[in-house]
RNA sequence: CGCGGGAUGGAGCAGCCAGGUAGCUCGUCAGGCUCAUAACCUGAAGGUCGUAGGUUCAAAUCCUACUCCCGCAACCA
């Protein structure tokens, strides 16, 4: 079982282009490993607890459990509209969820992996927080947005972290793609050599914050969120569920290594860091730990980081509304390289659609179907002799896909659509030499029109197929036109030269890619 | 000396890990075609690959130093 996750999104405001990337980057290798004919599970979802919720809802004046109703919603709503599939659904508040961290908790205190100590420091009211060293300004003060800052002592139960952290150094040192990109890895390192010795704090008194997971042996505290956030990896997979309780079964969807994709932002501590030493506290082998995929950010033009108060957040819904799902998710996929961050452009969305998809995609299929219709009655023939240039379409859907999959295989989403652009071009320039159109005008070279036909429209099928887990809905309204309904069910494995059967009739062309249309503002 | 990333023709990027005549998309200029969604195809101009050294027969790629830009630095997601 290849068992694939998402960061949960922390439902305190809206998602953004952010948020819409992580999810349509796993969906895509989700289906990509579907193609390849993996099984797959798929889990998704949401943090709901936490100060920033309570603190939300407070101001709106309801109940942090409304609030996070509300924002929850408002995620599930975009991952249906950009058509992400999960299989699992994650929402911290759930009793299951909630119960599986309090296990966890208790499990970990028998073993005596946790313990109570009290703690001293300068603690911002208005913030709810404690305040570090680096929070202090040029002059060694804090600053006013701290608001009121107190000395406080406080107890609170700790996970004895510094006990795996030796261990976590040597499993890192030993697996060459345990973080990808590699390059986060020894960024992981650095940090870990800095700071071993420090253990996690993982609770919160209820006087300071009551929305949370209550400790299961002391009621006068909550988890911390992240403590609480990483186990829904394992709990929605099932981990010491009760067996009526819906969840799927543990040990058949941790079997192989999983793979959490996740953000740059959240790689140290969280999950470089926190989430594996805590596995290894719960017992997990070194062939359990899962892989992190760790993407980077979209900024906005000028590579300025997007911010509320900049005014150049993006909301993937309207974009959705008004591209359509088809131009956004190629765009996200297209425009960066998985692990590095990138700019979002609308004129790059605009132009990569109709670029990439519309002109010459889009032309192939309307080359293909339309000249089958006109020129053969729409029936395809799958007849010889065959012309260096018909094989050299062949070879080259041979290196696409080979290229494509290598590609795909390693995440690198935007390579494996340059591979598969790559065929494309190649069939177009084969177009205007072969110049099927001329050809046809002669009733004598009836049987080399047909054959010339053939090679473009076997290549739309292949290519439908192979950009499903980016498109999902092309490929069936691909399907429709070639009237190849069986099209939306193949595997990688049953990409083989002649999808179209001789005689086949095929349907009526459409324009898939419709052009995006802009008008310019004079 | 905190850590990491980046600097490649007008714009945005790939290539670097496993050195071997600099590649992609857009833009610009010229031409061709008409099957097609004002789409397609061909050709051209444009780069001392941040700077300075080093290793090598050979460096965008490896090593050293430096400059500039961005992000992060553990109890806020």
């Amino acid at each position: 079982m290849f068992y694939l996750t998402t960061a949960i999104d922390y439902t305190n405001g809206s998602p953004h282009i952010g948020h819409a990337y992580e999810k349509v980057l796993a969906d895509v290798i989700a289906r990509y490993r579907r193609l390849r004919g993996d099984e797959v599970y798929f889990l998704t979802g949401v943090d709901q607890f936490g100060q920033k919720v309570q603190q939300s809802a407070e101001k709106e004046g309801i109940t942090p459990e409304e609030f996070v109703a509300g924002t929850t919603r408002k995620f599930s709503a975009l991952w249906e509209k950009l058509s992400v599939n999960y299989d699992g659904w994650a929402e911290t508040t759930d009793k299951r969820h909630q119960a599986c961290v309090g296990a966890i908790l208790t499990e970990l205190k028998e073993q005596g992996q946790l313990y109570k100590k009290s703690h001293s420091g300068h603690y911002s009211v208005r913030q709810e927080q404690f305040l570090q060293e680096r929070d202090r300004d040029e002059a060694g003060n804090f600053g006013p947005e701290w608001g009121e800052v107190v000395e406080i002592e406080e107890e609170n139960w700790y996970f004895k972290l510094s006990d795996h952290t030796d261990w976590l150094k040597g499993f890192l040192d030993a697996q060459p793609d345990i973080i990808i990109p590699a390059f986060r890895k020894s960024e992981l390192l650095n940090a870990l050599e800095k700071n071993s010795g420090i253990d996690l704090c993982i609770s919160r008194p209820k006087e300071r914050l009551r929305w949370g997971i209550e400790f299961p042996f002391d009621e006068n505290y909550v988890t911390y969120v992240w403590f609480d956030a990483l186990i829904n990896y394992i709990s929605f997979a099932g981990y010491k569920a009760a067996p009526d309780a819906g969840l799927p079964e543990f040990e058949k969807i941790w079997s192989d290594r999983p793979l959490h994709v996740i953000g740059k932002d959240i790689l140290i501590p969280a999950h470089g860091i926190y989430w594996f030493c805590m596995l290894h506290a719960m017992g997990f082998s070194d062939a359990q730990m899962p892989r992190l995929l760790v993407h980077g950010f979209w900024n906005g033009i000028g590579g300025v980081k997007m911010s509320k108060s900049l005014g150049n957040i993006v909301d993937p819904a309207e974009l959705a509304d008004k591209f359509g799902v088809e131009a956004l998710r190629y765009f996200l996929m297209r425009d960066i390289v998985t692990g590095k961050d990138s700019e979002f452009d609308m004129e790059r969305l605009i132009m990569l659609y109709n670029t990439e998809l519309a002109n010459e995609f889009g032309n192939l299929c309307n080359r293909a179907l339309n000249m089958s219709q006109r020129f053969t009655e729409s029936v395809l023939h799958n007849v010889g002799p065959l012309e260096p240039e018909d094989i050299a379409v062949r070879t080259s859907l041979t290196e696409s896909t080979a290229a494509y999959q290598a590609a795909m295989d390693e995440f690198d989403i935007s390579k494996g659509l340059e591979a598969l652009n790559r065929h494309v071009v190649h069939c177009n320039q084969y177009a205007e030499r072969m110049k099927p159109w001329e050809l046809n005008r002669n009733p004598e070279n009836k049987d080399r029109v047909a054959t010339i036909l053939y090679h473009f429209a076997e290549s739309v099928a292949h290519v439908a197929v192979l950009i499903s887990p980016i498109l999902p809905e092309i490929t069936a309204k691909l399907a429709e036109q070639l009237n190849l309904p069986g099209l939306t069910t193949l595997k990688l494995t049953d990409l083989h030269w002649g999808l179209l059967p001789d005689g086949h009739v095929i349907g009526k062309p459409q324009p898939a890619f419709p052009r995006i249309v802009v008008e310019k503002p004079e």
